[in-house]
This record gives structure tokens, sequence and C-alpha cells, in this order.
DNA sequence: CACGTTGGTAGACAGTGTCTACGGCGCGTG
DNA sequence: CACGCGCCGTAGACACTGTCTACCAACGTG
């Protein structure tokens, strides 16, 4: 099945393999065509242009992670549990397919605008993914509010939309900044390709969850 | 003074208005060149490859961004209100110098790890910033504390390094996201080149502000 | 069997970054 | 004043890239 599938997917996916070992930059159509074994022209068959071709591959990037929201959210029924896990699960994605989250965003690289015919145009990829926080940031305030309305100074808390989009590029910076190695070294912690410090970026997540959704009320 | 500088600054301006006006994909080396007036090899003379032609580039970048907080700091003294200017320098940097935004994080092009001899390694570029962050959260909290102790259920906020490490996550994925046209899309309000809604991430940055340093007191 | 379509090959073209050899210019020294 | 020597920039080559075009081998169908 996967031996024998068409030249279609197998060049995504020797896209992806390259992505995820190389960086994003280095992904040359010709590089892609070598390593499926085929000539420097047949991807044009499937794809006509580099960037179409990196597109698919992206889409791919942006399908996986969405399959990783849903694993994430089986475990538990909370929304602060759920958003807890998916804001792992998206730093977490990032930060050990680096390749793949670099090039998802690098809208000079895709047709972000551009639609494929019969897919939905790529930038509209995020569109489940933040409605699916704002979601879970509405029934976690909906929890909240039913528990305790004692506290004074929660005046005017932004609607949901805006506190799921700020909590979203909350954690979109998490991931780009530590990537870069700029917050390793505010912390402290050496970042020069030392894996080490997997749990910084934890904390760094449970406090971004409080201050966006207030502290937890256990 | 300007029009007969060295050559090494020339190709650096040349290379900034390159990316400003164009992406900052296609600053090639060769075209940077060419719009200098030189030939193709006359860069090799003061960088020793493209990458280090626009690590020149962008160290410019972090220069204009600090000298910019500066500016906007000047305005207020209170560091809550310092705070602000700076999350609104920031991503206004981001999103009305948009390629050179990009350009500074793409650390495929960057040589962030190496130093150029006497100038600091590019990617402690970001290190004072950040430090100027941190001193502001710490400022910001002890006026706070100072000032009343009564509410209850602040236990344990994050040490001022956690909480500006994720203030300045918070804008850098604000800017990142709103440049890539997601976060409109999320608002309802049409992303496709249309330069309106710069109030929206404003009130982005209010919120962002208000949700790691707590709400405004007075 | 002839035929057109599909799926891939191979070569050409412009353009890129890097490397190397070569010129011309000025400047200090004999 | 001549000479030589660095500095600074030019020009060409090389390998490589993405795109375009012509070609070609199967293959199912009439």
């Amino acid at each position: 099945m996967t031996e024998e599938s068409s030249l279609r997917e197998r060049l995504i996916d020797v896209g992806i393999d390259l992505v995820l070992t190389e960086g994003s930059a280095s992904v040359g159509l010709r590089e892609i065509a070598r390593r499926a074994g085929v000539s420097h022209g047949a991807p044009r068959r499937y794809f006509p242009t580099h960037h179409a071709l990196l597109s698919a591959i992206a889409r791919r990037g942006f399908e996986d992670l969405a399959a990783m929201f849903e694993a994430a959210a089986a475990g538990t029924t909370t929304p602060r549990g759920q958003l807890e896990a998916l804001a792992r699960a998206y730093v977490g994605y990032a930060l050990e397919r680096r390749g793949m989250f670099e090039l998802m965003w690098r809208h000079d690289l895709l047709d972000s605008a551009a639609q494929a015919s019969d897919q939905p145009r790529l930038r509209e990829s995020t569109l489940p993914l933040f409605g699916h926080i704002t979601g879970l940031v509405a029934r976690c305030r909906a929890e909240r509010d039913g528990a305790q309305r004692t506290d004074g100074p929660n005046e005017a808390a932004p609607p949901p939309a805006v506190t799921a989009a700020a909590l979203w590029a909350n954690l979109h910076g998490i991931a780009q900044l530590w990537a870069w190695g700029s917050l390793q070294l505010a912390f402290g912690t050496p970042p020069p390709d030392g894996d080490r410090g997997d749990d910084q970026p934890d904390r760094l997540i449970t406090a971004v969850l409080d201050a966006h959704l207030g502290p937890v009320t256990s």
C-alpha cells in the first residue's frame, strides 16, 4: 500500500521526510524528485510549481496538527484540561517537528491564498483550530462563572474570541521563539543544540494558561 | 555623507530597502549588488557569504527595534504605560516593516550562532529587549503589590522572568499570525490585502497586557 | 491494429551563490 | 619621479536551482 502508492503521495512523503531531517529551507524540488527516484521534471505532472508541492506538504502538516489535537483532547474532559492538552500539543508539535512548523507559516513559499481547485484555501486551514480554541475558552469561562461569582476585579473580560486569539498567539510565539533559541538564553539555560530543558516550555505554558484563563480554581 | 559612504553600508541600505519593498524571500545577493550599482562579486569583499550580508541587515533591524523601544518608552513614566508602548511598538514594527521582521527570525538565512569577529552574536540581540521587559514587569508588579494587598486568588504569581517571556511570546505571536492573515479571518475581518483593521491588534494587545499583568487598577 | 491519452525522461534556459583570476587605482617608499 | 604593493571592484566560470518544452514508452479502447 504505502510502497506502491501514486507518485503524487510519494512526493509529499519524501518532502515531509526532507523537511523534518534537513531544514525547511533546503527542500528543493529537484532534491525531492531525486530522493523519490524520478527525474526532475516528474513532479510537474502533479504540481504545477514548486510552491504547489510545498503547499501540499504544509497542508499535510495542518492535518497532522489537527489530528494531534483530537488525540490530545481525548485524554481529559474538562475544558481547562483540554486546553492544556491542546497547548502542550501545539508547542510540542512545533518543537519536535520543527521544519514542518516553520514551513507551515512561510507564506512566501506557499500558495496561501490560492486554492487547489478542490481543496480549501491553505490559509483557512487554521480556522477550525481557532474555532476549537474559542469554544473551549467559552466553556471554560462558563464553568468558572457558574462556580464562583465572588471575585471582584474580574471586570469586563474580553469576549471568548479575543481571549482565544490571544492564547493562540501566545502559544505560537512560545513555539517560534523557543525554536529560535531566544527564550532559552533568556532563561539562562544554554540553548545551543542542547535538547535538555524540555520542561521549561511546560512552565511557560502553564503560566500562559493561568494568565489567560485565570488560575486554576480546584 | 549618506551618498558617499562605504560600499559596505550602502549594500546594507539597499538590502533593507529591498526587504521592505519586496518580500524577505527575494533578497538575492546579486540583486542587491545590481541595485547598488556594483558587480555581483563586489559584496564578497565585505561579506564572505550571502548569509553574512543578510545577518548584517537583520542586525540593523534589531537596532532599529531597540531604538523604537526607547522612543516609545520616552512618552510615559509608569511601568505599565511603558509596557503598553513597548507592546504597541513591537507589533507595530512587525506590521509596517513586515519584511524586516520576517527576516530577523529566519534563522535559516542568518548566521545566528556565529559572531562577526567583533559584533556580538546575532541571537543575543534580543537579550537586552528581554531584560527590559523583565525589569518593567518587575516594577509593574511591585507597584501593584504596594497598592493593594487584598485580592485573594493571586496565589503564586510566576517570577517576572517567566511573565516577561510569556508576554514577549504573546506579542511575537500576535505579530506573526496577524502578518500571516490568520487572525484577521479568525475575527471575521477580511484579511486579503485590506490594510484596514489596524485597531484590531490594539484590542488584542490591551487584552494581552491585562491577562499577563492583571487589569488596570486606576 | 491504429490511436490518443497518461506518466515520465531529458535537454535547454535564465537565474542564483560561490570561487578564482585578473585589472586598475592610489599611496607610501626608494 | 618611478616602482611596487595593497585595496577594491570586475568578469568569467562552476554547480545548482525552478521552469518550460519536446519527446517517448506503455496502455487501454475503438
